[in-house]
DNA sequence: CACGAGTGAGAGAGCGCTCTCTCACTCGTA
DNA sequence: TACGAGTGAGAGAGCGCTCTCTCACTCGTG
């Protein structure tokens, strides 16, 4: 059956200033708040509204405000990673959703899945239908956002892009929290070093190896690395390599809490004591973390904050306001028991 | 710096025409695809687009047709449960962000969080800003989905609505699935089987409670209940009470699988083995059951089928045509060690 | 008392598109 | 050859709102 569209005929903004006797223009300016109205006026336009139960047209305003106020929010949808339980993305959604709400903006979700989505992804932003466009977690050097920016759309991105051409973007400081983690495990007198690095074609992957050579450059230790793809499978099947190539290893930093739930599992069957033989921290302090065996000691990113932030940034972009091309945010080792 | 707005004048219509040598009508004809347009005109007129990258302005669009292209999907924003690595709502959204993408409408999304939050998406909903909406895992009575129905809102809703206004919904065969996980635990001779409920305001903690009732009710068993509300936390805290009123219980049926998890924790801390001493049943087969300790024999629904049926109904009711006030998806026992 | 500044409200021109109505033209048929 | 049916394209009226321009009116001041 349905509840069908009853039609419910909306009232305009004639309706509304032929009930309060006054002129269009003047319930315009009441209902976008013009101070230039005298409050008697005002009170009788509000009346009016209530009674009539007027909402503003959006489609009607925009067409003559070129503005929206909606924005998007493109993430990458690769079936695997994306809304696993790897809980990225939902935090930053939420860290999005809770900037524009406060902004009365809305938030328009899209994912990007084949080719085709970006195309799709292109023509929707260039038409208009939203003010501004923030990309989380591109793959490599996705030229999407370069290209929306050079159309003139505002353009945020959460992870420096790879590509030559700059959008502003908000990351964390990954170098800094694998010092931080490295350095934690040379303090407790660690002297084989592995790592368990993230894809090499994602920036998080990039910058967290980096760091983790970096950090290992001082100490004259020599790195061992393997590359996984942020899956717990993944980590797994890494950290089985890693035991192949060097079974006297005494720690791991691995580039993802989810990839060290599998690194720590691997350790379990291959009998090794977390973290009395291997010790290891994992990078993002999802609540999945605390619940690992032992607790995984772990590098927190403040993820919400991220999606907040991106979302701030833009909104000032869209404002017309200067924003400062990068933004990076603080990371902080949280110690727990597996290092 | 920022990569401010250039402007870049957008090409209207009227520009097409003007280059394509036609009306301003035809133009349009040919966008939208009338099929009444001669052949060696469309071809004109789709060169003039090209050359122009001409993008229709889809607020002057909506203007006009009354429609905007757009659904919003209404998640409840309970900071623990939503977006905890409970699994449900990204998968919802992977499946409506599907099921629109295909039909070519777009997402927009809105986290209900306080009582302003409900305001602010019945004003958005009413003004006209998308062209129907649909509600997830709704809490309780709540009155939201009826009122819009009631303005003439296509509504569909994910869980059989409380209230005594009917909105079309869709969701799984909550008992269909208990009765499989009781029915396996009975074949397998338990005999003492206690459930772990969900919050007693949600249709799924609800429904789940009153099958497992139905299913013992059969078998002359007794029901020993307690109640969680779906977090880690509460399904460890409703084991422990489990095992403090009946210590002789040999199966617990959990109404989630993040219940089931912190169940079994409970379970390994107070020394049972799993499934020896006590069989453990999950409901939702989620990433997390085939990582328990033991895996989770659970229930599985279909989570991102939820979400294309509930956009797939949405996108039929909005375009007029009568759709079906329930739509039930089968579940299935996923049998793994735990039970 | 006259004048100019300041204030509050209305008139009216679009924003870019769709869609009905109208009309010119091409055929097929008697 | 004349007529009616069918086909393809243009004209033009809005959709509901914002915003500039204009104007009437009220004061304060010289």
């Amino acid at each position: 059956m349905g509840v069908r569209g009853s039609g419910r005929e909306r009232p305009t903004l004639e309706k509304v200033a032929l009930r309060a006797g006054v002129s269009r223009a003047t319930v315009s300016r009441v209902v976008n708040g013009a101070p230039t109205v005298h409050p008697r006026i005002r009170d009788t336009v509000l009346r009016a509204v209530r009674e009539l139960g007027y909402v503003p047209n959006p489609a009607a305003r925009s067409l003559v405000t070129q503005r929206t106020d909606s924005f998007a929010l493109v993430l990458p949808e690769r079936a695997s990673r994306v809304f696993s339980d790897d809980q990225f993305f939902p935090a930053v959604i939420r860290g999005v959703h809770q900037e524009l709400e406060e902004a009365d903006k809305q938030l328009v979700l899209m994912l990007a899945s084949s080719a085709t989505g970006h195309d799709r992804i292109e023509r929707y932003a260039i038409g208009g239908h939203v003010d501004g466009v923030m990309f989380a977690s591109l793959h490599g050097a996705d030229p999407m956002p370069a290209a929306l920016a050079r159309q003139g759309i505002p353009v945020v991105a959460n992870g420096r892009p790879l590509g030559r051409h700059a959008v502003p973007y908000v990351d964390v400081d990954h170098a800094g929290g694998v010092r931080l983690a490295v350095g934690h495990l040379l303090e407790r007198g660690r002297t084989r070093i592995a790592t368990i690095a993230g894809p090499q074609d994602m920036i998080a992957g990039i910058e967290r190896l980096a760091g983790y050579r970096a950090a290992l450059r001082g100490s004259r230790r020599r790195s061992i690395v393997a590359v996984g793809d942020f899956t717990r499978e993944s980590g797994s099947a890494a950290m089985r390599q890693l035991l192949d190539d060097d079974p006297r290893l005494d720690a791991v930093f691995v580039a993802s809490d989810l990839m060290a739930d599998g690194a720590l599992r691997t350790l379990r069957r291959a009998g090794r004591r977390v973290p009395d033989d291997v010790a290891v921290i994992g990078f993002d302090d999802v609540e999945l973390a605390r619940y690992t065996e032992p607790p995984l000691t772990t590098v927190r990113q403040p993820i919400s904050d991220i999606g907040r932030v991106l979302a701030g940034q833009l909104l000032r972009l869209a404002a017309g306001e200067d924003i400062s091309p990068a933004v990076i945010l603080p990371t902080e080792l949280i110690v727990r028991e597996s290092a």
